[in-house]
DNA sequence: TCAGATACGGATAAATTTATCCCTATTGAA
DNA sequence: TTCAATAGGGATAAATTTATCCGTATCTGA
């Protein structure tokens, strides 16, 4: 496991947020555990953009940061369900308002981002 | 100037604000370009954590993807001035929500990052 | 019996982001 | 005259994040 090697500004809400939710993948997960695609196989077919390990390795971070909570069930094959905290539940809206902003605004946004990809 | 290897995924709302959201300061120089501090030297003086070459590279794109405008007066010292364009502007009260949901829970933010940061 | 589904994590490589250091130019103040 | 302030960018190093590959285990179905 990767160890920081420096010590982060915690001095505003920005920051503080920053810390649990920077990561790829981490609003996307939220939103689609919310959606109720709780096991990671669905996960990861939900988000196939991103690999097997990166998922693992961020659903982790999400339960240090009790956004998320985990049950696992003592079967073979194995199964396990993810799940939104209070507090994580909390952030639904946050990721909705944040999702609707990008869809509101897709066209512009297609063409500006392909546009900065050349040049 | 660093070239991507790779071309991003834009399926959703949260993939396309990603692009051009997500670094480390572009919240921050949104927020406080709109809260009047508009010159780069003061942008850097609230924003000690980065390095002034960082913010540069992070305002370039702020620009490139037209969230915020430059004004720059042919003086000498030189003078500059960013601006929100009214799409970025659009991303003000997205910003602030964040932010809030930071700062209404900082108390258990605070708690949690630094547990996790040893262990 | 062998492939595929299920879930997890170590080791390492690659990609990406951020930091450091240095250089350009000019003016005003000590 | 020398230093600080102003703005910006190249080159390179360091930090961080993400991808790839492999190994553990067990069951089901072809």
């Amino acid at each position: 496991m990767y160890e920081r090697k420096t010590i982060p500004d915690l001095n505003c809400g920005l920051d503080l947020i920053g810390e649990v939710l920077y990561g790829k993948w981490k609003m996307r997960l939220l939103w689609f555990i919310n959606e109720g695609f709780q096991r990671p196989s669905e996960l990861q077919r939900k988000i196939p953009g991103a690999s097997r390990r990166v998922l693992n390795v961020q659903l982790k971070e999400l339960e240090s940061h009790e956004l998320v909570g985990k049950t696992i069930y003592p079967v073979v094959p194995p199964k396990v369900e993810y799940y939104l905290t209070d507090f994580g539940k909390s952030l639904v809206p946050l990721i909705g308002a944040i999702g609707h902003w990008g869809d509101q605004h897709e066209q512009r946004l297609r063409i500006l981002i392909e546009k900065n990809l050349q040049s």
